[in-house]
DNA sequence: CTGACATATGAATCGTGGC
DNA sequence: AGCCACGATTCATATGTCA
């Protein structure tokens, strides 16, 4: 099995390389420097290791989606934990505050970085968190040019009550999803099978679904969860359907029990994972193991027009669908427009494709011909877009 | 009327009694050379004016309640048509014009510092904002001491939709609610209230209310929106019922037309305003004066019980209670069809949803879903409404 | 007066690919 | 890299119009 494989067989296989990089620490300064000797990415695999420094081995524009549940931050009455769990204890504690989050800042810029660089240009990262650490984040991934595409409320159907009555019930968690840069082109976002998920109407930012409980929860020997905030697998499947096609590399640099490389194997993604805790690589191992493919076929989402094979107008004409001459109407028989022998209309005072003659005669900016201009027939006016719809059941295109 | 009184009236009055207390500003960039000056608070009192100059002149410690709407910097480019070629009237203000994160960042500093200055030791602070802004404005005052007791979102039941397809609706904006600093005690939370509002269920973290539209939507004569970010007072009622009493001072420092102002007053609560477009102002103005203080009719109404809630199909394959590629039945098993990850069905030649492709196999125009298909199991044939019953039972929608 | 139908609009960071 | 053609894309409400 793939997922057998690990990071230390892979290394084994490039040592070289390797040993380079290790001697290099996380610095954000010069990683171009190790760049030459990265190997490449060990995919379906769990790198048992620190996140930054395992990342900063991973090769450049490699992967296709990133999903990162890092450490929350959560500072619990009297104490303050760092990132890596170790308390933070001094005397005063607006300094221990300060302390506190300007450490938790400079770690989650050094993996943000790392995700930034390892992300293909048309890759998109998601982070989740609470209001602990989420501002931080979200700060640290806009100073580092991500471009925040949505904030995607999880609303929990099912959130533990608050026990003193002080505040509101905490019952939702929040995750950003956001591009590499502002001008990134060719995100992948499966629309129609989002909107397929929620009956035909837009997903929305904010999505209700329960806590991971009951069968779902792993335990350990003595049947205690078996890592604190396991994630629900439908978080997962929604995030993955969303934004990332069979066969694309997922990467989550906290893998904890390997929610995402579970969800990532049942959906035909690749994974990679990198997780610091033995124990919990080791359990996300053997759920990964268990884990089967879905067949092909059931994996096929929706697809919008934007899939389709583009027809030009003009293929109805030297098809013969379409004879040069024939006139067009418009809706309600209120405009008309004749087509000539190279596909395009002419009206008076004007010609040009469907869609330009179309904006032309409403007075429009712009215009889709394929819906707007129609033929004439004994059934009365029928658009030519059904035609284009023969030419692709057609399979000629 | 209280509106009209202006900050040089009331300023002059007590000048004496405010030199005390400002030796103690906690501001960072100096303002307490222009301390000895301060004024008592001008209550009731809408300020025309820049709100981080007349925050400077509020005095220290005299605020229960703040109540922030500030610019969003929503860095819009272009224009935006909805499908139908209609203009969408973005919000391109100049007072949301920023030139960089760093200016926004310093903006938000420099009124929040202030802020905190002039809440009273037990008071809370509420800021509304989107992704746009959100966090930006959380680190802020994580660094400036305040203490963040919940962030809220506010779950818009009628969000304008997305219109290109690329993203998810961006169906709801966040607000944090923060207390002084760390160790502040007796701040007001009126959790019976919130409880009562919920149906004797603990107010949870997300709330749900329509956008401000149709009457109580303020319109200029020529009949255009007055403000293009007038917020619902319904929100404004929750905020101000939870987090003050009866007499508490809120203030505003984005004060727009005035919706703190207007529900505050309806919940006899005081106001201060501070807004720096005069129109905006006088808007407001009116808009308060019209207001009596017992109105009756200030009862939340959107509460209410809810009909069943809609559970789509596509969540139960999210949930893993039906796996993509499961076999669908219709009635006797004389239809089959198979599942997709994003829960629509497939059969040959066609694929949609659970009713479509009902309707699809029988060659009729619609079908219930819900009621035509079945799982197969060891007791027969069970419908798959069996399941979104059990999803409601769980109350996980 | 009522119901059916049409129109208007809301804090919006809203394309892609070929030449 | 820039330009430009192609042509895809909306939900819940409130209000207006007409029969």
């Amino acid at each position: 099995m793939r997922t057998k494989s690990t990071r230390t067989t892979s290394r084994a296989a490039t040592r070289k390389s390797v040993s380079k990089s290790a001697s290099k620490s996380v610095s954000r300064t010069a990683p171009q420097a190790r760049a030459a000797a990265r190997a490449p990415l060990p995919v379906n695999t769990i790198i048992n290791g620190d996140s930054i420094e395992e990342l900063a081995k991973l090769p450049d524009a490699s992967v296709d989606l990133v999903f990162a549940d890092p450490p929350y931050n959560l500072q619990l009455e009297g104490e303050l934990l760092r990132p890596n769990n170790t308390r933070v204890d001094g005397v005063d504690q607006e300094w221990d505050q300060f302390a506190s989050f300007a450490e938790y800042d400079k770690f989650t810029r050094a993996w943000l970085a790392e995700a930034h660089r390892v992300l293909k240009p048309t890759g998109t990262l998601w982070v989740i968190g609470s209001y602990h650490n989420i501002f931080r984040v979200g700060v640290a991934l806009q100073d580092l040019g991500f471009w925040v595409l949505n904030d995607i409320v999880w609303r929990k159907s099912n959130p533990m009550p608050n026990f003193r009555g002080r505040r509101f019930t905490n019952a939702h968690e929040t995750m950003i999803w956001a591009s590499k840069d502002r001008n990134a082109k060719g995100y992948t976002f499966n629309y129609d099978a989002m909107k397929a998920l929620n009956d035909d109407l837009q997903m929305r930012s904010d999505w209700v679904l329960p806590i991971c409980s009951g069968g779902e929860r792993l335990k350990d020997d003595q049947g205690n969860k078996a890592h604190p905030t396991q994630k629900p697998e439908s978080l997962l499947h929604r995030v993955i359907l969303a934004s990332s096609n069979p066969g694309d590399v997922v990467l989550d640099p906290f893998f904890g029990t390997g929610t995402t490389g579970a969800v990532a194997k049942k959906l035909n993604r690749k994974y990679v994972g990198i997780e610091r805790d033995a124990q919990y690589a080791e359990v996300a191992r053997k759920r990964i193991d268990r884990i089967s493919h879905a067949d092909p076929e059931s994996l096929e989402v929706t697809q919008g027009k934007r899939a389709q094979p583009r027809v030009p107008f003009g293929t109805l004409v030297e098809r013969g669908m379409i004879e040069p001459g024939t006139v067009l109407y418009g809706p309600g028989k209120r405009f008309k427009a004749k087509v000539r022998a190279d596909g395009s209309l002419v009206v008076t005072g004007a010609s040009g494709s469907i869609h330009k003659i179309g904006a032309h005669v409403q007075g429009q900016e712009a215009c889709n011909g394929w819906t707007f201009w129609h033929l004439k027939t004994d059934a009365g006016l029928t658009p030519i877009d059904v035609l284009r719809q023969q030419v692709r059941a057609e399979g000629s295109v």
